[in-house]
This record gives structure tokens, C-alpha cells and sequence, in this order.
RNA sequence: GCCGAGGUAGCUCAGUGGUAGAGCAGGGGACUCAUAAGCCCUUGGUCGCGGGAUCGACUCCCGCCCUCGGCACCA
């Protein structure tokens, strides 16, 4: 029975590109999971989209000049592009920007209100009279008051790592450069999070096996520490999701609030766009649906804590309040987040231009080239390190070498000698070496799908290459290319035999190497494609218009058949004409790439 | 400062209370279907440092050093 697969990934901030840290933290392990589940015939919805409230993204169009919406769309787009490039297939990659996104944040904070766990304080924030706003504290810089230090945030001190009182810092003064600040008293909503301490803990308790000991750590551990406290929700900003009660003009839901309910709304817009509206719900209000979130460790707080408490705060409320219905959300499954990838050893900095950016990338090399590197180095334990020699040399001894030569050995002799053919054999001939070797591979579908399942995919990309050299050593001991001189019937056996075992690695490479199996899958003449098509469409609401990435699968249904089995392949099936899966990258380019790097 | 994670062969990483593992790189060999790829053999490590309980620890406990993240108004 297919079961219900949603797969978050943490929605990318309007205020920069996307670089390879980001790719292999969340995008990249996130569809590879979605594409495994899908080839499963599981039912699989991956959402996410760009974060286009806060502050960040309006200090940005200040400094540009331009519109905020205009900003946010700017980014918005070169993501949509990336990700077709990539194939990074999300069911809807969408925007926070949407009158889809508003109502559903506003009934959440509703139901939590409802719920009585919001509450109201006041309290003093740096205004400024030129910018005519409240600055967050991040934006306030002035003298330490314990340790003396200049170029303290308002907030905290990096000198001396005090958190502080923002009112007590010596001569403030904006970052942004606005003139003088003055204090003033302003109201805002809180999260009463110590209420829903106890339900948060069960949570994590309950998910302790499967979840990864730094994730655990960073959450549950803190919890036991420190306890969880109020958490304000609302902020002085005219660039949001408007407070939804009566006198609050002017303030509008703080964006951490709001971009992690994305996750509910996303799934309810991706239903209303494909014409099923209630379809969400299979997601969303199922409790046996399974939730992954693919985060980075900078997000793990806002996902193993606060969303988790959001959803369980709403309780019952939010159905009622949405939809007129009963019912309860459906709360995450796991949070597989990963640490960070750094760069050439140094962490990676937009604003240095130290960084692989994504699109940038893709202008000079083939998506699964890079798939490749970014999960057999993806940081699942702790902090990675890009390094481009080690890029060229996984490229040229690993993926080339060992996978991408082995297909093209196979099938270029297997073409030239049949003419184009499968070879013609009764698979009942087949000796004990070559069902060995099918049943070593065909035991790959657990072994790799285990690791898939458990979301380790180094160890499930390692597997799927150790079983492609099993195929290497079995053509080794066999020598078709010698058989074929004395025994054509012997040399048939083994070719079908490598054949077959290519055609089964295809698939347990599918999820990680789309592009290439898929081209692969089209040299054995499949009339079904592995996956699907990404399209962008324009979506029109109260509030303009925002442009979606959709996924199209490829099936009657729009859902294709599970794939996730041993090849079948029949003797004597027309193969069309075989070409090398990858290129080999000369080492000239490590140099070239390190000199575009911090400039 | 406090909390958390990590520090294992030249590189990237896995691992466990009982004589240290893989891939790549380095060295040697036989082969030629293949992108000079693949296959076989092989050299590398006092498992961050210092103590402690144990018959015995890389693995458990204590202290220290280094790297990274968080510390709730950056997402």
C-alpha cells in the first residue's frame, strides 16, 4: 500500500543565491529521498519556496533601490531556474508572498490564540525618527555595557558573547546608517512555548531513535537544559503578514512564525492548483503520513521545537478555523538535518564570494557531476569541505571510472557484437557465477533502500557503488571479450548477465543520478520514463502574481508504477545506441576554479 | 561564557569493551571490452592531549586543547 511521503526542505531567504552549501543541505538531500519514494509508487509531496518576508529582504531593496516585491521576485526566479537545471523536483516550490500563505498563517496564529497560548507584552525597542521604523536588534550596534567592547549588537556581544538587554547599550546607532535612535514602548504577541514544553519534549522522545545524535543534541538536550520560553511572534514592519486582530495595524507575524507554516500552506496550494483541493489533507491530516525536513543546522531549533509546537498548539482549531472541519495536523516524522559544507577549507560567504553558486556551476558542469560530489561529501555527521581537486578526482576515479565506464564498456560491446541487441539467450542457461552476481545486485534494492529509508545517503551512494565494482570484477573473471573469440553462446550469457545487473544498478542510482539513468534507461528502449517533468507556471491571487515550479509525473494517473525492483530485461530487446553517461574533467579547471573564488 | 556536535592512515570518511577498517592517492602485477577506464596484490595510523576505573579501550569516566553550530529579534 503507497504510503505518504511529505518531504519539506527549509525555504531559501530572498536575499541571496544559492550556493552548494545550500544545494547539499537541504534541496539535494530532499529530492533524493522524494525521487527514491516516487520510484517506490509512494505518494510523495515536496514543498517548499522562497522566504520573502522580514527585514533582511526590505534593507536589501533600500540598498538596490527597487520595490521590495520586485527583490524578492528577482530571487525567486533565478531559484525556479536552478532548481529545472538541477533537478531539484519539487510538487511546488512556491513563495510565503501568497493570499494562500496569509490565510493560513493568520488561522495558525488564531488557533494558537484560541488556544491560549499567545499572550501580549510591551516592551522598549530602538526607533528611528529618519527611517520611521523599529530596527531589529541585529540592526543596532552601539558600545557593550559589560565589557566595553564597540560594534556590540544591540542584542549580543561578540566581543564578550553576553546576551544583552538592548535598552542598555551605550550610543546606539543603526548599521543602516539612519540617524539618531530613540526608545519606544511597543506591544507584540508571544509564544507561551513553556506551555507546550511538556508536548514538545514527548515529541522528540518519541523520535530519539531515528533522530541523528546532532540534531538530538541541539534540541532535546537544550530542552533538558534550559527549558523553553516565550517567543515574540509579531513585529514592527509594514513588509509581512498582517497581525488578523482588530488595532493592530502596522505589525505583521515575525517571519520565523510564518515561513515554517509554508511547510501546511504550500501542500494546501499545491492541492488547489491541481484541481483536487482537498488533497492536502492525505499529508496533513493523517496521522500515518511520514514528514521529512530537510534542514540545516542553523534551522534545527525552528523545526524539532517550535513548529512542532505550533502544530500541536493549534490542536483542533485550525480546522475549524480554516476549513469548518474536525481534525488535527499531522506532525513532523524526522528532521534529518544536515551540518554545513564549507569551501577550500574556509566557510562559504556571499558576501566574500566565496562560494560555488549554484547556477554558476551549472554554465561549466553537468548536474549529476555535481549531484554526485555534493552527496557522496554531503555533511550528514559534521561540517564537509568542497575542495575542488577533490571534485575532479571523485569525478574522474569514481563516478567515471567505476559507474560511468562500466555502462559504457557493457553496452558498447554488447551493441557492436549483437547488432544492437540484447543477446538472444534461454535464462535458464545462465551459470552459478552469473545468478550470483543478479542476486548480489538485486539485493541492492534492500541494501540501498535502507540507507534511502534511514536517510543516510552517503552510505546508500557508497553501497550503489561498491555493487557497480562488483560488476567491474564479475566482467574481470568472466572476459566476455575472450569468450566471444571461442564460445559466442558463453560470451552471450555474461554480456545479458552485466546487462541486466547495469539495468538494475540504474534504478538504485536513479535517485541520486537523474539525469544520466534517465538517459540510460533510454538506451535499453523503455517506453515509461523514470521520472518526470518540472514546468513553472504563473499563479494569479489577491495579492498579484507569484510563478510555481510544479513536477509533472510522468504516468497515466500522474503517478507512475513502482520501479523500485530488479530489472526484468528480456533477451533480444532493441537497444538504441549507447554513449558515454559522463565526462572526464581535466585537472587544468582546479586551478581555473580557485582563482574565481574571493573575488 | 553556556549548550550541542566533531577531532581515527597523505586526503575523504566508517567503526567497535578484546590483537585498528573502506574508498581515493602512492608502489607492484596480469589483462584489453571500455572515457589509458576496469581487475589483482601492496606501503601507510602510539584512533586530539593528559589522567582514572577495567584482566583488557580507539570504544567507559574526569580534565584539557582545537574546529564548527546554537544561545531565542539573522533566516
Amino acid at each position: 500500500m503507497p504510503e505518504n511521503i511529505l518531504i519539506a526542505i527549509a525555504w531559501p531567504y530572498a536575499n541571496a543565491e544559492i550556493h552548494v552549501g545550500n544545494l547539499t543541505g537541504s534541496h539535494l538531500p530532499g529530492d533524493i529521498v522524494a525521487r527514491y519514494h516516487r520510484l517506490k509508487g509512494n505518494q510523495v509531496l515536496m514543498v517548499s519556496g522562497t522566504d520573502s518576508h522580514g527585514t533582511p529582504v526590505t534593507l536589501r531593496a533600500d540598498a538596490l533601490g527597487k520595490p521590495v516585491e520586485q527583490v524578492y521576485k528577482e530571487y525567486h526566479a533565478g531559484f525556479l531556474e536552478l532548481f529545472q537545471q538541477m533537478g531539484i523536483t519539487y510538487d511546488l516550490f512556491t513563495t510565503t508572498h501568497t493570499e494562500n500563505h496569509f490565510k493560513v498563517s493568520q488561522a495558525i496564529f488564531l488557533a494558537l490564540r484560541e488556544n491560549g497560548f499567545l499572550f501580549t507584552q510591551k516592551s522598549m525597542q530602538w526607533y528611528s525618527p529618519d527611517a520611521r521604523r523599529f530596527l531589529p536588534d541585529r540592526y543596532v550596534e552601539g558600545t557593550c555595557y559589560l565589557c566595553g567592547a564597540e560594534g556590540a549588537r544591540s542584542d549580543q556581544c561578540d566581543n564578550c558573547g553576553n546576551v544583552l538587554e538592548p535598552e542598555k547599550l551605550v550610543n546606539p546607532h543603526a548599521k543602516t546608517g539612519d540617524g539618531a535612535l530613540e526608545l519606544r514602548e511597543t506591544e507584540h504577541f508571544y509564544l507561551d512555548l513553556s506551555k507546550l514544553e511538556p508536548a514538545v519534549t514527548k515529541f522528540l522522545q518519541e523520535r530519539a531513535k531515528r533522530m541523528r545524535e546532532t540534531v538530538l543534541g541541539e534540541s532535546l538536550g537544550k530542552i533538558e537544559a534550559e527549558g523553553l520560553k516565550p517567543r515574540p511572534i509579531t513585529r514592527d514592519l509594514d513588509w509581512g503578514i498582517p497581525v488578523p486582530v482588530e488595532g493592530w495595524d502596522g505589525k505583521c507575524l515575525y517571519v520565523w512564525f510564518e515561513a515554517v507554516i509554508g511547510y501546511l500552506s504550500a501542500a494546501i496550494e499545491w492541492a488547489q492548483i491541481a484541481d483536487q483541493p482537498q488533497a492536502w489533507r492525505e499529508w496533513w491530516v493523517n496521522p500515518a503520513a511520514r514528514q521529512f525536513y530537510f534542514i540545516g543546522k542553523d534551522n534545527i531549533f525552528f523545526h524539532t521545537s517550535l513548529w512542532p509546537a505550533q502544530l500541536m498548539g493549534v490542536g483542533e482549531q485550525f480546522l475549524k478555523i480554516f476549513a469548518e472541519d474536525e481534525g488535527r495536523l499531522t506532525i513532523p516524522f524526522d528532521v534529518p538535518a544536515n551540518q554545513f559544507m564549507n569551501l577550500e577549507g574556509q566557510k562559504i560567504s556571499g558576501s566574500r564570494n566565496w562560494a560555488v553558486w549554484g547556477r554558476d556551476a551549472l554554465t561549466r558542469y553537468d548536474p549529476d557531476a555535481l549531484r554526485y560530489y555534493l552527496t557522496i561529501n554531503m555533511p550528514e555527521m559534521r561540517d564537509t569541505d568542497w575542495d575542488w581537486a577533490e571534485f575532479v578526482a571523485r569525478n574522474n576515479n569514481e563516478l567515471v571510472a567505476t559507474w560511468g565506464n562500466l555502462a559504457n564498456r557493457v553496452l558498447s560491446f554488447c551493441y557492436k557484437h549483437w547488432d544492437g541487441h540484447v543477446p538472444p539467450i534461454d535464462p535458464a542457461r545462465l551459470a552459478q557465477a552469473d545468478l550470483d552476481l543478479l542476486a548480489a545486485i538485486e539485493a541492492g534494492f534492500e541494501s540501498v533502500g535502507r540507507e534511502l529509508e534511514a536517510v543516510r545517503l552517503r552510505a546508500a551512494l557508497q553501497e550503489a557503488l561498491r555493487l557497480a565494482s562488483e560488476v567491474n570484477k564479475y566482467l574481470d573473471t568472466s572476459a566476455p571479450w575472450l569468450q566471444i573469440k571461442t564460445d559466442k553462446d558463453a560470451a552471450a550469457r555474461s554480456t545479458y548477465t552485466a546487462l541486466k545487473a547495469i539495468d538494475s544498478l540504474k534504478l538504485l542510482l536513479a535517485p541520486f543520478l537523474p539525469f544520466t539513468c534517465e538517459r540510460l534507461h533510454t538506451f535499453f528502449s523503455y517506453a515509461i520514463p523514470l521520472f518526470g517533468k518540472q514546468v513553472t507556471e504563473p499563479v494569479q491571487d489577491s495579492l498579484g502574481e507569484h510563478t510555481v515550479l510544479r513536477y509533472r509525473s510522468g504516468g497515466q494517473e500522474g503517478r507512475l508504477p513502482c520501479q523500485w525492483k530488479p530489472s526484468d530485461l528480456q533477451p533480444g530487446t532493441k537497444l538504441n545506441q549507447p554513449a558515454p553517461l559522463f565526462k572526464k574533467l581535466d585537472e587544468s579547471l582546479i586551478a581555473e576554479e580557485r582563482a574565481r573564488l574571493g573575488k
